[in-house]
DNA sequence: GTCTATATCGTGATAGAC
DNA sequence: GTCTATCACGATATAGAC
């Protein structure tokens, strides 16, 4: 009663599957932690279908990294309202996408991606330093948008890799609104707060 | 004129040098990454000498744990001064630790180690929690001085990855003094403003 | 298009000679 | 204490049957 080789009905998006499972898994256990068997098994089809959508490891790797949002659009839509209260708005959002199942694995996958060494570093390096520090540095007056804009994005960072990579308590537990009324004013200062 | 087995008279510290060689490796490449072979290859010994001083890979690992510095020590050195400034006075640890050729490294592979998922990460968080953020805690006053210790941890991370492991201009170039001003006052509200 | 089967390589780990 | 030799395992990747 074991299943011949052949075309299969009961199946309409494999590359999609495919692409699912790997973004849970790059998330979950990183680059060089995630198994294409794993992937394969994840989706529910056979190994060698991964290698024959994606060419190779690498290529699977580039296709989850498009994300499922598109984060120049988000920052501009938080721009959109004025500089005002805009720390206490990006901590919403940050919070909101990470606890997004489906974009909240794709981040920490990039966060993971960002510390290993190798092909994966590069790609998530020049995605965070050109897509996002430039977005928020668009938003910004002076002649030193970039520093704040990267002054921020320090603290965004640091806060998602407390609350949901190492997690740390009580980040880890904290309500967004506990969130928003501790780091919010942090972001506030670093964008927008007078010069020294 | 091959070499035959046997006892080493040109070798001191073997054990010395292959905790070294591990020490760089984990730093650049995380735990999964790292080989054995690798970590011999660099400490110019055998791979068979690194489980046979160390057990197994995660006993390597352990012993690479056990930092150069005392972070204990180091954060009593720090609130000693009181808390006035101690802001300022962590910003410059943090920064000296991170250039040191010794301690940096390290601590990139403490981060790394921190993300991976298994049993690294399991003795990172622990070490990050119990180590760290309780040592900060115990020198704050009042009921949240946890979430005070965390809060700033967080944005202790995200500033070391942005400098250090993704490379995040300016941060990355800065001088410490400039590293001060801006996150310094940062770390001085989350461990001493006033309640909210 | 899908899957079986296999080739090839690199990993962690061990046994035992010297 | 050190090194040679080898193991068992799982990885990526490819060739080819259906």
């Amino acid at each position: 009663m074991s299943r011949r080789p052949g075309p299969r009905s009961d199946r309409v998006d494999v590359r999609g599957d495919i692409l699912g499972s790997a973004r849970a898994l790059f998330a979950t256990r990183g680059f060089t932690g995630t198994t294409m068997r794993a992937v394969a098994e994840g989706a529910g089809v056979d190994v060698a279908l991964v290698p024959y959508y994606f060419g190779n490891k690498d290529g699977l790797f580039a296709a989850v990294l498009e994300l499922p949002v598109d984060p120049h659009q988000k920052i501009d839509e938080i721009f959109a309202q004025g500089l005002d209260g805009v720390g206490e708005r990006i901590v919403r959002e940050v919070a909101a996408l990470l606890d997004d199942p489906v974009t909240g694995p794709a981040l920490l996958g990039l966060m993971r991606s960002a510390m290993t060494e190798g092909p994966a570093n590069d790609v998530v390096r020049e995605f965070i330093d050109n897509v996002i520090i430039g977005a928020y540095a668009r938003h910004l007056p002076g002649p030193d948008a970039r520093r704040r804009a990267a002054l921020a994005a320090s603290q965004i960072v640091g806060l998602a890799m407390a609350r949901r990579v190492v997690g740390i308590e009580p980040l880890a537990t904290m309500t967004v609104d506990e969130l928003v009324a501790h780091v919010g004013p942090t972001l506030q200062h670093y964008l927008a707060a007078d010069l020294d």
